[in-house]
DNA sequence: CTGAAAGCGCTAACAA
DNA sequence: TTGTTAGCGCTTTCAG
């Protein structure tokens, strides 16, 4: 910038109203200090200008992983998701930061906001750490979380209406006249929680009991529901449907079941969660709960931009469809 | 900073010397920082010091959108390779700036360097714009893509041997017994095109000259290749196999076949590229060349990170490695 | 319309 | 061992 203002004869004061688009500088000048900047590739120092502006335009969007199993990033909801909100920063003129952190130490995810580097937090998923994002929120760290929302939530989140998705799937396996429906996910985790709720929600109002036996507390890890799968099959307790809890293990468990002898929608209805792009051209087509994947990456982004503006928290539910395909016809039909 | 120092009784620099660890610093002092610090939750300013110190530790990465399809991020390679980077910079001890630019005004990518946001650039993908990326090599910006290594290229690249991974596809298929494999793909691509002069390639040495109808140019985009199968199988050109360009594209290809009575593998052997997560779980399971995603991670921010550790831009070509599954395998095998 | 000067939060000589 | 001072690149009063 001293350069510019150097080769243009001004002041470097004049070369930063320039730049700035200041009304109060001469056309003519603004002119030679633009051609200048052009033809030396100059362009301002975001760093400096924040420093003296105090603003900054990025956004930290964080991802927990769990140290233990060092997992990587592979669930395609989760990375689209992401996408999601890099389109919706992109689009309101933010810079998306990418993070991974452990998620025993989420604290560290505050030293984004802390340092001055990031005006907001994202966080995708919030597993077993509602306390600790608690506090997170009432230390004054502007958050939200994708995920459920809980009671004696002190942070915003946004997520589809789990409870109700639940219900959707659920309900729908009924009316197709499954009757013994195998749960697969860990009801620990909040979100999954919700949806495990909804199956029973479905079952109470259809009048069945569920055999607890079919609810399998599976992790999100292919080889956690090949071994669940396997063993239920192994046991010899009898099923008729699975409801999944993402599309990734209504995946995994048709495939495994299926190298069982076991065959998809003949003998056994599956059902998924999430609508991930793939659903659609899987073998059979998999019926699932859709989440709005572009809305959720702008209500993410519109909830922390209005906590920024000073507005209050508000959480978002979004709402969920149920896409029915093959995978739940009964073959009569 | 200056509160800290107030309260300890001791200067601005003395506290910086005692937050950076400086031995310079009475070990008592240093201690009583640290829990102000700590109690005041404060943290070192990223910004203004890496003004005062010219560096940084944030590295760009850049995805490429068409601005006239305003594409979302969505497919599960480039998603997962994302978040192969995710980690290998976060086990660097870098962050990453996640963006898309548009495409057709791709040197805004330069502008994260040139405006001190990021030390580096990645870019996931060179499409149709290996000019615009030497120009930007050329103007000294620090930049890895991943994508074909081509003749004239000044920047670094990372990518799969296309040409041998499109080799073996095709000569598994041709070993299979295929003898009328269509092609889709966009050759115009780099990358494509490398496999596509695979598939010629291993046509050759079989003695084979592939019908030039059999080579279906799609995009990747799920209509594309709707379109293209369905006109492919309108027209009544017969083929026995099918190379698509990726994973996703054979896995489209696969359901519309079925919709039109045509069965994997009974009918048609269906080869993709890339092996997604997905590609073990899909029916039949994909034979597919796969790329290797962690290592591509891994390789593109060596790269990056040599070159701006004052080494010469070294681009690396990552080995593929066939993955035969059900979906070419012939019946009688 | 333009320039001089102060300062954003931090670090690094240089002195003491 | 610690404090003083200058300055990273920028913006913005306050005077001209």
């Amino acid at each position: 910038m001293a350069d510019i203002a150097r080769l243009a004869g001004v002041s470097v004061s004049t070369v930063s109203r320039a730049l700035s688009g200041s009304p109060l500088v001469n056309a003519a000048t603004k002119q030679r200090v633009a051609e200048l900047a052009r033809s030396l590739n100059y362009s301002i120092n975001v760093g400096a200008q924040n420093l003296r502006l105090k603003q900054n335009r990025t956004v930290a969007v964080i991802v927990p992983f769990d140290p233990e199993t060092r997992q990587h990033l592979s669930d395609p909801f989760f990375l689209a998701i992401i996408g999601s909100i890099a389109d919706a920063l992109t689009d309101r003129g933010y810079d998306m930061l990418l993070s991974r952190v452990d998620a025993n130490t989420l604290d560290q995810a505050a030293q984004f906001h802390g340092t001055g580097r990031a005006v907001g937090i994202i966080l995708i998923g919030q597993w077993h750490h509602h306390d600790q994002l608690n506090q997170m929120a009432l230390r004054g760290v502007p958050l939200v979380v994708w995920g459920a929302q809980l009671s004696g939530q002190i942070y915003a989140s946004v997520g589809s209406h789990n409870q109700i998705g639940g219900e959707q799937a659920t309900a729908h396996l009924l009316a197709q006249g499954a009757r013994r429906i195998a749960f697969l996910g860990d009801p620990e985790l909040p979100e999954v929680g919700l949806r495990y709720a909804g199956y029973l929600n479905a079952h109470e109002r259809a009048g069945i009991t569920p055999d607890p036996q079919l609810m399998l507390p599976v992790a999100f890890v292919r080889e956690s529901v090949q071994a669940a799968v396997r063993e239920l099959h192994a046991r010899g307790v009898p099923f008729d449907a699975v409801f999944a809890g993402s599309d990734l293990v209504a995946m995994t468990t048709t495939s495994t079941l299926r190298s069982l002898g076991v065959n998809v929608p003949e003998d056994v209805l599956v059902a998924g969660y999430d609508d991930i792009e793939l659903a659609a051209h899987f073998h059979p087509p998999l019926t699932t709960v859709r989440q709005p994947i572009v809305e959720a990456g702008e209500a993410l982004v519109n909830c922390l931009l209005s906590q920024l503006a000073g507005e209050r928290p508000q959480s978002v539910l979004l709402p969920t469809e149920l896409v029915v395909r093959e995978s739940t016809q009964t073959t009569t039909a």
